[in-house]
DNA sequence: GTCTATAGCTTGATAGAC
DNA sequence: GTCTATCAAGCTATAGAC
C-alpha cells in the first residue's frame, strides 16, 4: 500500500504540508513584533498560520508560553554564535587584549547579520527583541534570562580590554550600547523621514560599519574622564 | 446663600477634589508605561483613577484618544525646554560653536532631569516614551508628530558643530543617542542586576554625567572616519 | 495532531437618568 | 460632569469527536 505519498485533498490541515507548530511560532513572531503580547489575540496568531485556535494550546500551553517560546527559538543559537566570535577574538588577540571596536562587533555583528539577511523571520524576532527590552513588563524578565549569561561574558572580555577602567563605566556604556542596538532592530523608519530618505532604518551595512567605532569611542571617553579621578574624590 | 464651598459627601466624584480628567490621564500615563497600549483596559484605568468609565469616552472620545492625549499631554512643555537651552546653547557659544557635550547636552538634560526629580507622573512618562519609541507600530506615528520639529533642529545645530561630517553621520549618531536615551527611561533594572547593584538604572544623574560625553566621542569618530573618505572613494 | 463547539469572561462603547 | 445599566463583540481556554 502508499504510504509516503500524502493524499491531496483541499482541508486545512493540508493545504501546506509544514507542521502547525512551526507556523504558529512563525505567525506569533511576525505578530507580536508587530503589535506586542496583548496587541495580538490567540484567532490573529492562527488566522495567519492557516491553523486551527485550539492547537496552541495544544503544542504550547497557552498564549503566554507561546511568547516565550517564540522568544526563547533564537536566542540560544544566536547566542552560540556571539560567544564562539567573542572568544575567537579575544584568542586572535592573545598574548594582547582585542581592541574594543572588535569586542563590540562580535557583539553586535551577528545580530545585524541575521536580522539583514536571515530572513523576515529574523527580521521579526530582533523587533520584538526591541520591543522587549525597552518594557519594564517583560524586559526584567526576558533579557535577564535569555541573554545576560552573554552579556556577563561580553562586560568581562570588556574589562580586560579596559584594565584601568572603573567597573561601572563599562555597565553604563553597555547599556547605551544596547540601547542604541536595539532600537536599531525596530526599524521604525523614522531615520527615513528625519533624514529626508538619506539613510534608511533598514541599512544595517550601514549600521554595521558605525556602530563598533561610535560605541568604542564612547567607552574610552567614559573611561578617560573617569579612570584618574577614582581613588579619593574632591 | 454658601457658593465656593464644595458639600462634603462621600460619594464617589466628591472622594478627591481633583477633576476627573486630569486623574484619567494620570492613571492612564502609569498603566501604559507600565504595559503598553492593548496590555491596559478602560476599566483598569478608570478603576485606578477612582472614576467611572464612561468618562473616557466623555472627556476624550475613545481609548485611542486618550493614549495619545497622553502621549501629547507633557510633549509640547518638554519641547519647549529643550529649544530654549538649545539656543542658549547655541548663543553663549558665538561667534563659534558649541561643543557637541554641550548640543547632546541641551537635548538630554532637561528629559533626565524630569524623569529624576520631576515626580512619579513624569517617570512614568518617558517609560511611554521608551516603548513607543521602540515599537514599529506607534513609534513612526508618535513619535515624529510630536518630536520630530524639535529633533530637525538639534541635528541642523550638531551640522553647525560639525561642518565638514557628512549628514548621514549626524543622523546615524543621532539614532544611537536616542536609542540609548529611550532606554534608559524604560528603567528596566537589567543594569542593576548584571552589576551586582553597582549601577541603578534609576540613577538618572549617573547617567546625566556619562551620556554627553559618550556621544560626542561617539560623533566624533563616526565624522572623524568618514569625511576624509567623502569625496570620490574606490 | 487536528478540528468542532462552546463555556465563561472581559472588552470598548453608549443611551439615558440625574 | 458624572453615574447606572447594558450591549454586542471579542477574548482565552478546554472538553470531546475524529
Amino acid at each position: 500500500m502508499v504510504v509516503a505519498r500524502r493524499k491531496l485533498t483541499d482541508n486545512k490541515k493540508t493545504t501546506r504540508a509544514r507542521p502547525a507548530k512551526g507556523r504558529i511560532l512563525d505567525a506569533a513572531e511576525r505578530l507580536f513584533a508587530q503589535h506586542g503580547f496583548y496587541g495580538v489575540s490567540v484567532r490573529d496568531i492562527t488566522d495567519a498560520a492557516g491553523v486551527d485556535v485550539a492547537l496552541v494550546s495544544y503544542h504550547f500551553g497557552g498564549k503566554r508560553e507561546l511568547f516565550t517560546a517564540v522568544f526563547q527559538r533564537r536566542a540560544e543559537l544566536l547566542n552560540a554564535e556571539r560567544l564562539e566570535m567573542l572568544e575567537g577574538v579575544r584568542r586572535a588577540a592573545l598574548p594582547g587584549v582585542p581592541t574594543l571596536e572588535a569586542i563590540v562587533n562580535a557583539f553586535s555583528y551577528p545580530l545585524l547579520e541575521r536580522s539583514a539577511r536571515g530572513g523576515p523571520g529574523w527580521k521579526s524576532y530582533f523587533a520584538l527583541v526591541a520591543q522587549v527590552n525597552n518594557s519594564p513588563e517583560w524586559g526584567p524578565v526576558l533579557m535577564t534570562q535569555h541573554f545576560d549569561p552573554l552579556v556577563e561574558r561580553f562586560i568581562a572580555v570588556m574589562r580586560e580590554a579596559l584594565p584601568t577602567c572603573p567597573a561601572q563605566e563599562i555597565y553604563w556604556g553597555y547599556q547605551f550600547l544596547t540601547g542604541a542596538l536595539t532600537l536599531t532592530f525596530a526599524e521604525t523608519g523614522r531615520i527615513d523621514k528625519l533624514s529626508g530618505g538619506l539613510c534608511k532604518s533598514s541599512d544595517l551595512d550601514s549600521v554595521h560599519e558605525r556602530l563598533a567605532p561610535f560605541v568604542a569611542a564612547g567607552f574610552r571617553a567614559l573611561c578617560a574622564s573617569r579612570e584618574a579621578a577614582k581613588p579619593g574624590g574632591p
